[in-house]
DNA sequence: AACAATCCGTTTGTCGGACAAAGATCGCGC
DNA sequence: GCGCGATCTTTGTCCGACAAACGGATTGTT
C-alpha cells in the first residue's frame, strides 16, 4: 500500500478552519482569566482586527462560545463574559438522556443514590435561606391540589435539597436526572394519587430531619 | 411612572435574532426526528433558501447546533446529523466545575456514591467485551510505571466500569467528576507511591468480583 | 444650572455578492 | 469495465453595505 519503506509516518493533515481557532482562542482567554466574568466582550470589529480575520468568522466563532454558556447577551446589545450555570448543561444532559432514550430503570438507579446523598450532606450545610426555601416549597406542596403543580413543586423540592447540600459537583449531576424524572412521577401521581400524599409526607419527614441536621433521618 | 392605569401590561418586547431562531428550527428537526441521525444536513445554500435568510445566517446558526454536539463532520465536508455522546457534554461539565473551582471535597462525596453503584450495576450488567477492555486496562496498569500513565489508566478503568454498568444516565453523572479526579490523583501518587500499588490491588479486587458477577464485593 | 430633547457615532444583525480550495460527479478514452 | 481528467458543488473566508438600536455628546429650555 504506502510506497515509502515502514509505517505511515504522514498522517492526513487536518486543517481546522479559522472560526474554531477563534471561538477557542476566545474561549481559552475566559478560562485562563484573562477576561473575567463580568467583563464585557471587545468589539466584533476589535476582534477581527486582533485576528486578522474577517467579522463574519469572528461572527460564526462567537455563536459558538455563546452556546457554550460563557457569554451572554445582556441589556440588548453587548455580549457579556459569566461563568455558566449548572442549568445550562442540565438541560442539555436531559436532552441527551432523552434522545438515548434512557430507561426509567436506568434514572431510578442514579437518583437512588444521589438523593439520599444530597439529603445526608443538606443536613450539614444547608443555611438559613436554604431551609426557608423548602419550608416555602413544603406549604406550597400541601395547599397544591393539581397535579401537574405538584409535579413541580416535588422536582423543586429535591433541586432545593442539592443546592442546600452546597455541593456542585452533586448539583451538576443530579438536575439531569431530577429533570427526567418529572414527567414520569406525574403519570405515577395521576395514576396512584395517594402516592402523592405519601411524598408529601417523606417530604416532611425529611425536611424535619434537616431542621435538625439529622442526616441519618434525612435520608 | 406609568401614565397609563393599571399594572404595566406592555412588557419589553424581546426579539430574538435570526440566527437563533433557525438554530432552534434546526434543533428541534433533528430532536423531532425530521433529520434522523447519520443523515446529512441540508446545503448551506437550501438552507438559506427556506428559511429566508441569507448564508450568513444560517452559517451562525449552525455553528450554534454543531457545539451542541448534534452535527459532526465527517469525512471533510459535508456536516451529518447525530447524537451527541456522554463524552461532549462531560469534558463541558468538568471545565464548568473547574471554572466554579469546585472543591476536592465535594468531588470526593459524590464520586464515593457513585463508583460503588458502578461496580455494582457492572457485576450484574456487564457484557464479554466490558470484561475484556477491563481486563486489558488491568494488564497495561500493572506492567507501566510511569506515574502520568498510571493516572490515565486508572481514570479509564472507572469510565470502563461505568460503560460496564450500561447505565448511560450513571456515565453522564460520573464523567465529569472522573475527569476532574485525574489531576487530583496524579499529585496523590507522587507524594505517597505506595498508594499506587494499594488502587492496582483495589482494582484486581473490584475486577475479581465482575467476573464472578458478585455485586456486594465489587463494590 | 438643571433638565430634556436631539443629533451623531458605535455596535450588532442581516444582507448581497465574490472567490479559492476541496469533494463529488460526470464523461471520455483506453 | 476502468482509470483519469474536466466540471460542478459545497464549504470556508472575505469584502462591503445598511438599518436598527444603543450610548454619549450637544444643544435648547426653563
Amino acid at each position: 500500500m504506502e510506497a515509502q519503506g515502514g509505517a505511515s509516518v504522514f498522517q492526513r493533515v487536518v486543517v481546522e478552519p479559522a472560526y474554531k481557532a477563534v471561538s477557542a482562542a476566545i474561549e481559552r482567554a475566559i478560562v485562563d482569566g484573562a477576561l473575567p466574568p463580568g467583563s464585557a466582550l471587545p468589539t466584533e470589529q476589535v476582534l477581527s482586527e486582533r485576528f486578522g480575520v474577517h467579522r463574519s468568522t469572528v461572527r460564526e466563532a462567537i455563536r459558538q462560545v455563546e452556546q457554550e454558556g460563557l457569554l451572554q447577551r445582556r441589556e440588548g446589545r453587548r455580549l457579556f463574559v459569566c461563568l455558566p450555570g449548572v442549568h445550562d448543561l442540565a438541560s442539555r444532559a436531559s436532552r441527551l438522556l432523552l434522545l438515548h432514550q434512557v430507561t426509567f430503570q436506568e434514572l431510578w438507579d442514579v437518583a437512588v443514590v444521589l438523593e439520599p446523598l444530597a439529603a445526608r450532606l443538606a443536613a450539614s450545610q444547608a443555611a438559613a435561606d436554604d431551609l426557608a426555601l423548602l419550608d416555602a416549597n413544603m406549604d406550597a406542596s400541601r395547599r397544591e391540589k393539581s397535579f401537574d403543580k405538584l409535579v413541580a413543586l416535588d422536582t423543586e423540592f429535591h433541586a432545593l435539597v442539592g443546592r442546600a447540600s452546597h455541593n456542585r459537583a452533586l448539583m451538576l449531576a443530579r438536575e439531569p436526572v431530577g429533570l427526567l424524572y418529572n414527567p414520569t412521577l406525574r403519570d405515577l401521581f395521576k395514576r396512584l394519587p395517594q402516592s402523592s400524599g405519601r411524598n408529601l409526607e417523606a417530604h416532611g419527614h425529611t425536611l424535619d430531619a434537616l431542621h435538625r441536621r439529622d442526616g441519618d433521618a434525612a435520608v
